[in-house]
DNA sequence: TGAAATGTTGGGGCG
DNA sequence: ACGCCCCAACATTTC
């Protein structure tokens, strides 16, 4: 009866996993392990909200595998050859990752466990297309997205799951199970020390039953007003699906095979998932762009460098009542609508001059999606540094965006309700609000909210004027 | 997946 | 009737 260790990171499903196909296809038994060792990530160890996140997935799985899903912490090798020798399997299967550091280290691992005797495999699990498989006509990386997504969908995207055989009767025995020593989920620490989650606790459903709900109702309902829906923060008719898709508690194959119903009102969606994969191509390809600019000329650009302003901005006391919703959005949930963080990125690195590096890590530290190729492709997309990004004269302005996007001020009233009583005219410029609309909602600028940062108009100005320096 | 500045057009008021 | 001005509405250019 051979046993292959199953050793899961960021394929927390049991459905569409080609490594637990693997397992199952040549081995009787599966000894499922989460290896805890995130020093072997840095310097991009998992952020306070990506690892709540964790937590609960994790706790989810042990419980879909009958509470036999062992955890251990790392070093990650040394703890797999342990477990190897403890309970005799003869093969370690796993999905592959892509970020940089994660490629180095699971490449040695691969190649001490075969030397070592032991049978090492991965497979694809967290994408529709891995990146080395994906060129241009001259051979090289894409580095737009259009051409990018129409050779994807001219090669036909992926659209059935990875199928895998039953895996209830075919775990580790009980008997074997209990002979491993392994931690308990909450000796990883994961959990904050305060409790700063009941919000995220009451807005997400960190589970498998609930990814395929989210999933279900998003193509029950929002999908069909996607294109423009997706475009208004209030309304919230987005998927919801990134934090899901992050630590694969559902796969983009999964998600590919549910929109085929849909196919016309999906195809909108379904390019965001292509950005997704268009973000992994990119850090694979060009491995600094988490930390460096993409477009050279931003390595002498003159950012700023202002502790309060960036504290400000995190905080979501800029003044400017759309960015400051869409921050604490972010601080209460672990999230933000896509729209929202375009309009805080542009105010950071635009408006306020500060580096991107410095907001991409805020996102780091705070998103429940937070994926290291996402979020650095999405902070130089705005910042105009990266690939295929905005061009860098293009700046957000958050009044317009507001009127625009957030007409009713539903939004901005739900996240920043110490300004709610003032007018739709008003909500989205409390600066430029005469002072009887001010006293009459019971807003004293500077004392319930605070006043701008920053002139927008100057601000924008001043970063016009920085970039033609680079130029 | 911008916004602001600048240019053009056409209707209406008016002498 | 006509030229002139104003200005909103739209288009184009620039950043």
């Amino acid at each position: 009866m051979s046993l292959a260790i199953l050793w899961l990171r960021r394929d927390l499903r049991l459905s569409d996993n080609p490594a637990l196909a693997k397992a199952l296809a040549a081995h009787a038994r599966v000894l499922p392990v989460y290896i805890h060792a995130p020093d072997e990530e840095a310097p991009w160890q998992p952020g306070a909200a990506t690892r709540w996140w964790l937590h609960h997935a994790l706790a989810d799985l042990a419980a879909q595998l009958d509470g036999r899903l062992l955890i251990r912490r790392g070093p990650s090798l040394e703890t797999l050859c342990a477990l190897v020798a403890e309970s005799g399997a003869a093969a370690v299967y796993w999905n592959r990752l892509y970020e940089p550091a994660a490629i180095a280290r699971d490449s040695e691992i691969k190649r001490a466990l075969r030397a070592a005797g032991t049978d090492a495999d991965s497979g694809n699990a967290a994408l529709l297309f891995e990146p080395w498989t994906v060129h241009n006509r001259q051979d090289r990386p894409f580095r737009v997205f259009t051409p990018f997504w129409k050779q994807l969908l001219s090669i036909g995207l992926p659209h059935s799951p990875h199928a895998v055989p039953a895996l209830a009767d075919r775990l580790v025995t009980r008997a074997a199970f209990a002979r491993l020593d392994g931690a308990a989920l909450d000796e990883l620490g994961l959990l904050p020390q305060i409790p700063w989650d009941a919000q995220m606790a009451a807005t997400w459903q960190v589970s498998r039953a609930g990814a395929e709900a989210r999933l279900d109702e998003f193509l029950a309902t929002d999908v069909r007003h996607y294109a423009h829906g997706r475009d208004v923060p209030a309304a919230d008719q987005v998927s919801r699906l990134s934090p899901y898709l992050h630590f694969g508690q559902l796969g983009p194959r999964e998600v590919v095979a549910a929109c085929r119903g849909h196919r016309q009102a999906a195809a909108d969606f379904l390019r965001e998932l292509g950005w997704r994969e268009f973000a992994h191509h990119l850090l694979y390809h060009f491995p600094h762009t988490a930390d460096a600019a993409m477009d050279a000329r931003f390595d002498g650009f003159p950012w700023r460098d202002d502790d309060a302003q960036l504290q400000a901005w995190q905080r979501g006391a800029t003044g400017v009542p759309l960015v400051d919703a869409g921050m604490r959005q972010l601080w209460a949930t672990g999230w933000m609508h896509n729209r929202v963080r375009m309009i805080v990125a542009s105010y950071l690195t635009k408006n306020l001059l500060l580096p991107w590096q410095a907001g991409a890590r805020w996102f780091w530290d705070t998103l429940v999606d937070a994926d290291l190729a996402s979020n650095s492709l999405g902070w130089q997309w705005t910042a105009g540094c990266g690939a295929d990004a905005a061009p860098y004269f293009r700046v957000f302005n958050p009044v317009l965006q507001g009127q625009k996007f957030d007409k009713a001020g539903a939004y901005v009233r739900r996240w920043v309700p110490e300004i709610a009583a003032l007018p739709d005219n008003w909500l989205q410029r409390p600066w430029e609000a005469p002072d009887d609309a001010l006293a009459a909602a019971g807003v004293c600028l500077g004392d319930d909210y605070p006043r701008p940062l920053v002139d927008l108009k100057a601000s924008r100005q001043r970063a016009l004027d920085a970039w033609a320096t680079v130029k």
